[in-house]
DNA sequence: AAATTCACG
DNA sequence: GACGTACGTGAATTTC
């Protein structure tokens, strides 16, 4: 032992369960391999004492330290008030099992560990600290916790280690706003709401601070409480005045807690290499144990490591030569073509991939074809490389060397990839069989694993080639841009060296083929088989056929609105100059911020988390609304520029000149929720809410003699949700065609109908499209820019009316968070892997998890109907062109529309069934026109 | 490449 | 103890 505490002396005082609590949010949750216990937060935990001690040199540094934990959930405090800390969540199931580690890691340190049972870390903090204090040593609390600020002073301080400041008297008075020994007064009047202290209602910190100064003290303002002006205030104070003196019982800390030990104790130790390394080997912590041990200069303990997982758990491994670009075959004659032909068909599946000179599907020229039949075995059929490659700026025209003719490839390929009896697989088929399609040739069936992917995975991870082949054949293809190159100088695939090219290609093909060996008996085994065999696998020749259609777009109409949309641009921007006093980038939100916060010193100035103020258009409108002209003006010109250079301009580019339509690509596998994704261009999110955007539509025409016909689905997810939910009074309203919003209005707010305003039936319906999103009572607020607790009134009485809702919420949530994912009514799986997390992404998860199933049944829907209309419409001269989630767009000969929107009605009302019977009635309504603002 | 904004259902 | 929030997308633009 060494001379007692005193003078000199320097005493750290770690926040034990603060640590703990950082240390567990700030990782995700780490579990023990050999037996699955949870060790994220000890792992953690022991990361920031390493930290901690590793900072601990110069000449500021400890003599004494301890780390201070909390025991036994009843205090003193619980006598007091009941309620006290009574808002707490649980602790987390898997955080339970981890607190008596961190009190063996702590040990481990060599670190006193300190703890009393029905005592908080911060009294037995208050004790230790005011000993010292008065034994004349300097004393460190390591926390950010507030609570403790009240101990500051005389050569106390805190350090806030996670942003390495110290607090100081100072730092508590610009807190508070009252130096240290007032803060329980502030604190017994502000209240707390993470303890649960109740304080006086209508409180703050700023205005206790206020009170508490003018007064001097909370016993003096109690006692002249009638002399305060304000007569709610002074209401208070006088009323509540017990409650607010047992607030200050409760979060002033006991310095005289009874100890079991001496400051003499907390001495600082060196560590124990061995017992130290031992504790982390035992947690399996290989990373810190070996910087550990490196810095102690000792022999790391060894760490067993472990078993490596399985590509699919479950699944057995497949017995396959491993993936080597070298073994893969250059076809370059009609005999090495014919024998590839004849194994196809002796094996009735082969994995194809086409190589091309575009990613336009529209525009693209094959370059090759590559073919593989069993893992390991594949070849390219290159047939549109050309010469000069490199060095050559313009490269050339001609043919390179051992290719066979484009058509005689074709000619030899066609009757297998026409052949019933042959399987062809794909990554993506719908972009080969348009390529192929454009050079007359059919392929069926198919076989995609992408979608193969998509079905069994969607929500855990993407479903591209090298998504998919780093993790389920722990291979990483060769990157296209070795090939290719990248930005200016780079070239397209049919510039490659085929040599080079044959490396790459035929490896696409023989990784397609070793994901559907893997992926196709998956199906049954998650009973997904269903899932893409109806309503994955044949939607891609429907997509493909939409896509080629493409729709009439008239540039005249674009190019007009483009002028006057930059005319009106360019009146704005002046104004908006002139407001401004100075000229600068009215589409640069940092400059805007900066003009509008700093320069005219507006109010709501909020920063996001780069720093820069958000200038979105909620943000200018409120600005608007109190009589601002700039933030005005600014929200014109951000609609016509956006208008401007997203679909005036842009769509314009899009305009293929073979065809004088635009063919926009539907990503299939895209969205989560089993919705289609619009790219290149964005089709589906062409402008209709307001009304100067609507316009643009005019530009998307029928060709002469035909008109636009729009067929959609009139509140889809709202039926389906009454469906799901089950709710009466929902289905009852729509079997009698009742106007859903207004109802629920009715229902909630108790309005009868005949009463009803418009704005009662906005709110109503603002909660109804909450509830299909994971309602909260901060989103609703925001969405109805109303108050936080107004909106959750609403959310409590839709509930209370509804309490099939919140059945249906909470089963789903308990559904995700036991099997990983929610399911639609046709049995599309959407994994929710974050349900379990903590935090924000938790709630994101919950939120996901509530929509995905409405959200994806209606999706399954449309997708049903979409594979039926093919066949629906066949002798009509009609042609389905467009989906928008529940909009279908046709484009059909004038005297047949009312034929053609009977057939498509029909299919499209029909989708659900013979699989299921809703106990709603779905409806489609139906609309016409020579362009689509007029079908709509 | 990331962040910001905004268009749609 | 502290934090961030309606669900699902794609594209243009500025900024780093």
């Amino acid at each position: 032992m060494g001379e007692g505490f005193g003078k000199g002396c320097h005493l750290h005082l770690i926040d034990g369960s603060a640590f703990i609590f950082r240390a567990y949010h700030a990782l995700p949750p780490l579990t023990r391999k050999s037996d699955g216990m949870p060790v994220g937060a000890v792992s953690g935990f022991c990361n920031m004492l390493q930290r901690y001690v590793d900072g601990n040199n110069g000449p500021d540094a400890p003599t004494h330290v301890a780390v201070i934990f909390d025991k036994g959930s009843h205090t003193f405090r619980n006598v007091l008030y009941d309620q006290y800390k009574a808002n707490r969540e649980e602790m987390p199931e898997d955080l339970r099992p981890q607190i008596p580690l961190t009190r063996e890691a702590t040990r481990a340190f060599n670190i006193a560990c300190e703890e009393i049972e029905g005592f908080e870390a911060d009294d037995i903090i208050a004790t230790l600290a005011v000993q010292a204090r008065d034994r004349g040593g300097r004393v460190t609390i390591i926390s950010s916790d507030k609570d403790l600020m009240q101990l500051v002073g005389d050569g106390v301080e805190m350090l806030d280690a996670m942003k390495n400041r110290r607090i100081d008297r100072e730092g508590v008075i610009e807190k508070f706003g009252v130096p240290p020994e007032k803060v329980v007064d502030v604190q017994a009047l502000a209240g707390d709401s993470v303890d649960n202290i109740p304080g006086a209602p209508g409180i703050g910190i700023k205005t206790a601070a206020l009170l508490i100064n003018e007064f001097g003290s909370l016993e003096e303002l109690l006692d002249r409480a009638e002399e305060i002006k304000q007569p709610k205030r002074r209401q208070t104070l006088i009323d509540k005045r017990e409650q607010i003196e047992m607030s200050r019982s409760l979060v002033e800390l006991d310095a005289d807690t009874p100890l079991d030990f001496t400051l003499e104790d907390l001495e600082v130790r060196d560590p124990d290499p061995e017992k130290l390394l031992e504790f982390l080997a035992q947690m399996e912590f290989r990373t810190l144990t070996k910087r550990i041990s490196e810095k102690l200069g000792v022999e790391a303990p060894v760490v067993p490591e472990p078993k490596p997982e399985a590509a699919n758990p479950g699944e057995v491994a497949v017995e396959e030569p491993p993936i080597d670009p070298d073994r893969y075959e250059w076809v370059r004659d009609r005999t090495a073509l014919d024998a590839w032909i004849e194994k196809i068909i002796a094996v009735g599946r082969v994995a194809v991939d086409t190589e091309t000179n575009s990613l336009n599907e529209m525009r693209a020229e094959l370059a090759g074809i590559c073919l593989s039949v069993e893992p390991g075995e594949a070849c390219y059929i290159p047939v549109g490389h050309k010469t000069g490659a490199s060095g050559d700026l313009f490269g050339s025209d001609e043919l390179a060397e051992g290719q066979l003719p484009l058509d005689e490839v074709l000619d030899a390929l066609r009757p297998v990839l026409a052949d019933d009896a042959v399987l062809k697989i794909f990554q993506n088929a719908k972009y080969d069989c348009k390529v192929l399609a454009r050079y007359g040739v059919e392929v069926a069936p198919i076989d995609d694993t992408m979608l193969l992917s998509y079905a069994l995975h969607a929500g855990e991870h993407g479903h591209g080639m090298d998504t998919l082949s780093e993790r389920y054949l722990r291979h990483t293809p060769i990157p296209i841009k070795t090939l290719l190159g990248s930005g200016k100088s780079a070239i397209t695939f049919d510039r490659v060296p085929i040599d080079e090219a044959v490396k790459y290609a035929a490896e696409d093909a023989d990784i397609t083929l070793r994901l559907w060996l893997r992926f196709r008996p998956m199906l049954h085994q998650r009973k997904v088989t269903a899932v893409y065999e109806t309503l994955e696998r044949p939607l891609v020749p429907v997509l493909a056929a939409m896509e080629r259609a493409g729709v009439k777009v008239d540039r005249e109409t674009l190019s007009r609105m483009s002028h006057a949309f930059a005319q009106k641009m360019a009146g704005l921007e002046a104004e908006i100059h002139e407001l401004a006093g100075r000229s600068f980038n009215v589409g640069s939100p940092k400059q805007l911020g900066e003009i509008l916060f700093d320069e005219m010193s507006l109010e709501g100035g909020k920063r996001g988390k780069t720093g820069a103020y958000a200038t979105g258009a909620d943000v200018l409108e409120d600005l608007a609304a109190v009589g601002h002209d700039l933030p005005a003006r600014v929200l014109d010109w951000r609609q016509v520029s956006k208008l401007k250079s997203t679909y005036t301009d842009a769509l314009q580019d899009h305009i293929n000149p073979e065809t004088g339509r635009v063919h926009t690509s539907y990503v299939q596998a895209g969205a989560n929720t089993g919705r289609l994704a619009s790219t290149d261009p964005n089709l589906q999110n062409i402008p209709v809410r307001s009304e100067e955007g609507r316009r643009i539509r005019e530009a998307f025409v029928a060709d002469e003699g035909k008109v636009l016909l729009s067929l959609d689905y009139s509140q889809i997810e709202l039926r389906i949700l009454a469906h799901i939910a089950g709710i009466d009074t929902l289905k009852a309203a729509f079997r009698d065609g009742q106007d859903i919003h207004a109802m629920t209005a009715s229902e909630v707010f108790g309005v009868p109908m005949d009463a009803m305003t418009p704005e009662i039936r906005r709110q109503a319906k603002a909660i109804n499209f909450g509830v299909i999103y994971g309602i909260s009572g901060f989103g609703l607020a925001r969405n109805l820019r109303i108050p936080r607790g107004e909106a959750q009134d609403f959310i409590n009485r839709y509930f209370e009316r509804f309490p099939g809702i919140r059945a249906y919420m909470d089963d789903t949530k308990a559904f995700a968070k036991e099997h990983g994912h929610v399911v639609t009514l046709f049995g599309r799986k959407i994994h929710t892997p974050e349900i379990n997390a903590r935090g924000p992404r938790a709630s994101f998860a919950y939120r996901a998890a509530i929509n995905a199933p409405i959200q994806g049944t209606a999706a399954d829907i449309i997708r049903r109907a979409m594979i039926r209309m093919p066949e629906a419409i066949a002798g009509l001269p009609a042609t389905m062109l467009l989906q928008v989630h529940d909009e279908l767009i046709f484009e059909v000969a004038q005297d047949k529309v009312d034929e053609t929107i009977n057939a498509a009605r029909a299919v499209m009302e029909g989708a659900a069934e013979p699989l299921v019977k809703l106990d709603v009635p779905i409806v489609v309504d139906a609309g016409q026109g020579a362009n689509w603002a007029e079908a709509h």
